[in-house]
DNA sequence: TCCATTGTTCAATGGTTGTTGAACATATGA
DNA sequence: TCATATGTTCAACAACCATTGAACAATGGA
């Protein structure tokens, strides 16, 4: 399989980046790849969405140059690119997982006082 | 004039809180707001867009829970949440700041090393 | 060789985002 | 009171995003 476009370590962009993990599925794949420790399967993920939805995260992730993909067989393999953030944005990405385990943990349902006046609530879009 | 909404502390939402800061004008007016250490006038921002825009970008950050919105006379100041963000998200506040104050250092000019072939560029939207 | 696995690409679709100018609101000061 | 300064809201618009199912590509067995 055609090996994909992956940005070099110093033309990451931190914008690009937080666009890329401002979404809940690619924040939990961030978490696992954190907590692996090493490489996963794209297989692995198919908990979170559809094939075809992963890919289009995955793309995501690696053209903000967080992700790298390699192939291996038949299946592809997702990486953390942890060296290269960590040399262009020391301290960034534990943090970045840090906080995102601490956002899994209170998963945003403990719905503190009342909000009687008409809250804005994130539509957090599924559905199409 | 009318206080607008703002989120309680612990109903801050990380991926509201990266979205928000996904976009280099907001990076911008978080860079400013860091290294003032107050609250900075609206009308202080009048470089980085036209008043409607920075508008949308205000409420951008408020509904994150990044900045907090106060009028006085007939101006408006903004001011970062730090304690509140630290208190969810600890570190992570700095972390981004720091991130964003290396990344307008060096502003992406950088183009390393001859890309031939063909790599994507983002195209970085500005007029409509 | 044929088939099953694994993942990508494509077109379509509906929602969201960043941007603008014009109109509006609100407070201050002459 | 009337004008000025400062921001907000609105409608409109193009670009982009997340999602889906169907079709496609490539690899590794039976």
């Amino acid at each position: 399989m055609r090996e994909p476009f992956h940005p070099s370590a110093d033309s990451l962009d931190l914008v690009a980046i937080l666009a890329a993990l401002s979404d809940p599925t690619r924040l939990t794949i961030l978490i696992r790849l954190a907590e692996a420790d090493a490489a996963i399967r794209c297989g692995d993920f198919t908990d979170l969405a559809t094939k075809s939805n992963l890919s289009y995260h995955f793309a995501k992730m690696r053209e903000a140059g967080l992700v790298s993909l390699r192939s291996e067989g038949t299946s592809r393999f997702l990486a953390l690119r942890r060296n290269d953030i960590e040399r262009q944005f020391p301290g960034l990405l534990d943090q970045l997982i840090a906080s995102a385990k601490r956002m899994e943990d209170k998963p945003l349902n403990s719905q503190s006082a009342a909000p009687t006046d008409a809250a804005e609530s994130k539509p957090q879009r599924k559905r199409v």
